[in-house]
DNA sequence: CACCGTTCAGTTGAACTAAGCAACGGAATTCGG
DNA sequence: GAATTCCGTTGCTTAGTTCAACTGAACGGTGGA
């Protein structure tokens, strides 16, 4: 082969580097000491950071009493042990529908163990890949966040998963209130059987109660469901209107009342960030983290206070570690997919078929050492893609140059290039 | 020019397959008496 | 002889494959005005 020599140098280079960076290292650990010391010292941002996370559950809510009232009446005949009708929830993303049925659960669940009933509240998130996006793992984390016993990921007929979920409802003797977040997904998925066999369930209990709250950002949800299921389940309705910029307004100092440290948010700040989310639909949550990542970042700079010009810093920030993070987690053949479109992209229209998507990713699958899959089953990755939001497609057909999709990048032009670096190197290319 | 059958390049639904797993039941092995 | 271990069988889920019907607008041929 004659790269012997080659090789040894290599070695050569790689000690040399290793000394090196073990003389940065110490002068890095000199550095971190003070970095360190320098991070305590400083006057911090925040004094309760967690309320400006994602699954804070504030102790009062403003603008939403009349939403939160409605299911609290709703799900009040719990506290009698009796069957509290199951409630469907709509709303967009961000509108507060999780946080509500939240803290009505929770102060629910407290009167309820005052009274000493048997009471028993589980969320569950349809969205999460591989925890619960299909009926039998939905079963599954019930179970084990139900009883803590372990169902085997697989195996199992899902008819057994059912009758365990049974009767450890029926042995505990509770009224069990599921809360379903983003039920969209999975019955789009794997359609509406789930639904029918809770209610089915439901009907056999005889000891324990299960209420349903489905959440879904998908006003048309109900409409693609079975009539059967739809009259046994859409017991009681409501809908979640967007946040406007003011009620953003007042959410947001009222967190940052409690998170951060008096006078660190500069003038505007709050006004900005709630101008900014109410442009995307009143979403609430967005401004959160915008105002949490602007602090942030302001600290890191270790800035006196908050000013305006980091929530566009913030702004951009989240839309990156959004759509990179998700780009990351994706399995290997999604990625390559992902990979496929952005390259195969006409600069101009940056437009891609399916077609010259398919055959770069069988390239890109030589390249990489992988087994490519099937056309077919690009087709429902690109699908899946779609549903992620990293991709738009539309079909479209061009008479005798036959029919195919349409596909289009959706992550912003200022990402793409780091998108595409996190692929290459993901795909080892 | 209007109309209509053909054609292309995928799309999409359904049936099927392989891999990985659990439960079951019978055979083989072990063990104490 | 009873208890335990081992092993093959069966049946399940899930991801992916195979098969085939379906799609919808442009193309191109036909006939009528």
């Amino acid at each position: 082969m004659g790269n012997d020599a080659g090789f040894h140098e290599i070695e050569l280079i790689k000690i040399e580097g290793i000394n090196k960076k073990v003389m940065d290292v110490k002068m890095a650990q000199k550095n971190l000491k003070s970095f360190f010391q320098g991070f305590l010292n400083k006057e911090r941002f925040f004094v309760d950071k967690k309320v400006l996370q994602v699954n804070y559950s504030p102790p009062s809510l403003v603008h939403r009493d009349e939403q939160i009232n409605q299911i609290a009446s709703i799900l009040a005949p719990a506290l009698n042990f009796e069957k509290p009708s199951n409630i469907f929830i709509y709303g967009k993303t961000g509108t507060g529908k999780t946080v509500s049925v939240r803290h009505t659960l929770d102060e629910l669940t407290v009167v309820a163990n005052e009274q000493k009933i048997a009471l028993k509240t589980v969320y569950i998130n349809c969205k999460l890949k591989r925890v619960a996006d299909t009926e039998y793992r939905l079963v599954s984390t019930l179970i084990k966040e139900l009883d803590d016993v372990t169902i085997p990921f697989t195996g199992l007929p899902t008819d057994e998963v059912y009758r365990i979920f049974y009767d450890i409802l029926e042995k505990k003797k509770v009224l069990l209130i599921l809360v379903l977040d983003e039920i969209d997904q999975i019955v789009k998925k794997t359609g509406d059987e789930l639904l029918y066999n809770l209610t089915r369930i439901n009907s056999e209990l005889k000891q324990s109660i299960i209420t349903i709250v489905g959440i879904s950002n998908d006003l048309m949800f109900v409409d693609t469901l079975d009539a059967r299921i739809k009259s046994s389940l859409g017991e009681e309705e409501m809908v979640f209107p967007p946040y406007d910029a003011t009620q953003i307004k007042d959410i947001l100092s009222q967190r940052s009342k409690i998170a951060f440290r008096l006078g660190v948010i500069g003038e505007g700040v709050i006004e900005k960030c709630a101008a900014f989310a109410a442009r995307e639909h009143g979403d609430a949550r967005r401004a959160i983290d915008l105002l949490r990542i602007a602090a942030e970042l302001a600290e890191r700079d270790n800035k006196e206070k908050v000013s305006v010009d980091y929530i566009d810093i913030a702004e951009n920030k989240l839309e990156s570690d959004k759509t990179l993070d998700m780009v990351s987690t994706q399995p290997k053949h999604f990625q390559c997919v992902l990979y496929s479109v952005i390259s195969c992209s006409d600069p101009k229209s940056s437009v891609a078929s399916t077609g010259s998507v398919y055959d770069y990713y069988v390239d890109v699958c030589k390249k990489t050492g992988l087994r490519p899959l099937t056309q077919r089953r690009v087709s429902g990755i690109l699908a899946e893609l779609e549903m992620l939001g990293l991709i738009n497609s539309k079909v479209v057909s061009k008479g005798r140059a036959g029919r195919t999709r349409e596909l289009k990048v959706s992550i912003p032009y200022s990402l793409l290039g780091k998108t595409y670096e996190i692929l290459k190197k993901s795909l080892g290319l």
